[in-house]
DNA sequence: GAGTGGTCTAGACCACTAA
DNA sequence: TAGTGGTCTAGACCACTCT
């Protein structure tokens, strides 16, 4: 059942992580791994170009294939990665709290942003996220209850996203994020060990299934000294009419 | 020599950024493009995964491809786009100006950063950029003599990625951008019109070449209120080990 | 000239969606 | 059951790099 392409990527991204295979190191050309992995040449390339895109390597024509430098310290990685997946990845003491946890009927700003009526529902769920002992990150989150019909205090401590794809069942397909710098509301300072600064990063996110709903609207509110986005980016010469 | 994939691709997304593709609507399945364009699957598939991939259309197993609702006004786009070609996009009143264009020697901070020993010469490049009368943006950027043997006042003031790009013959692969929030310094005060803030929004930017070499590096410091970083994602469930 | 990655084709089988 | 997108194969020709 496993999709022969992925494991590919997987075994070279594992090996590229690990160290096995280092920077600038030349991979096997794609006839090559054609041989080594028993498959066709479009599935080896499925697999480098995956790789290339996720910035572990990096393509030249008439050459070969190259093992790119990785930072895997990083943080926050670039891409829609939930807290609980982040604090794995980079080890460090962290903590949820959950502030607030009701059903809602939506405010204008809120029917506008989720783009839905005011007859439905809405979850709204308020943490405020430590990482070594202070209070740095407060994440307000919106969920259409049409898509989650309940939610618990439990959940809320774990992790949301994680019981929305292994429980229900839902596919997260894409995100839009916004990052902006405001001034910090009382809110913000109610919840968060801002110190003397008087402003918050502002990242908005809003998620989408894989049939294109929207069902999920938050923002995550940061010290700003505490804030870093990082994000590998290909050129795009893609635009229509150049 | 028109690739056929890209043509595909221009002419749907030029579709649906016109508006003559409408959001929700349904793409002619693969099958029928393929009549359509008389190309081959893989050709169709090729286009339909870029505009994938792009954020116009989503994908839906065993029932079509339907287009996305492109905000095309968002600033900056995600990715890797010179201040030209945004303010092109946007089409605001805007202005460059050239505060410094020297010819140094690496500080310890810039051989770390461009990864070179003290033996390079480096171009400095330091332009304000005026969004409506004011000065937003500060940038500097430091690029490697060995790749850019030459820089002029004419082109630091039209774009060097335009110049790097048609009259160098470089190509452009990818880059990393790195978004923090700092204290503004007294170089930030100077250049910019801060008016009341105390910190300021810096993009870090670490540009590649197609050999994979770094031959650029950038700081982009913004006016916090004037700061907007807009990310389409698609989930990524590719980390090795799951 | 030999080897590399980039594009394109033609055909097959599968899993999923909808009527 | 018919139609859709997802995966995989085998083979072809091209442009590019290296020697």
């Amino acid at each position: 059942m496993a999709k022969k392409y992925l494991n590919i990527y997987s075994e070279i991204a594992n090996k590229i992580e690990n160290g096995e295979f280092k920077p600038n190191m030349k991979l096997s050309s794609e006839n090559e791994l054609m041989k080594e992995y028993g498959v066709s040449r479009d599935t080896v390339r499925k697999a480098l170009n995956l790789l290339e895109q996720y910035g572990y390597i990096q393509k030249i024509r008439g050459k070969g294939s190259y093992v790119l430098d990785v930072n895997k310290f990083d943080f926050p990685v670039s891409g829609l990665i939930s807290f609980k997946e982040l604090s794995k990845k980079i080890g460090m003491k962290t903590n949820t709290i959950l502030e607030v946890l009701e059903l809602i009927k939506p405010d204008e700003y809120l029917m506008k942003q989720l783009k839905i009526s005011e007859n439905n529902q809405i979850w709204k769920v308020v943490r405020t996220r430590e990482i070594g002992d202070k209070r740095i990150i407060l994440d307000k989150d919106y969920f259409n209850k049409k898509y989650i019909p309940s939610l618990t205090k439990e959940i809320c401590e774990d992790s949301i996203f994680n019981y929305i794809e292994n429980e229900l069942g839902l596919k997260i397909s894409f995100a839009r994020k916004e990052i902006t710098v405001q001034q910090a509301t009382k809110e913000d300072k109610k919840y968060l060990d801002l110190e003397n600064y008087n402003m918050v990063v502002v990242v908005k996110n809003y998620t989408y299934l894989d049939d294109a709903s929207l069902f999920q609207y938050g923002e995550s509110r940061h010290r700003p000294d505490r804030f870093k986005f990082v994000d590998f980016a290909r050129r795009r010469t893609l635009y229509p009419n150049g």
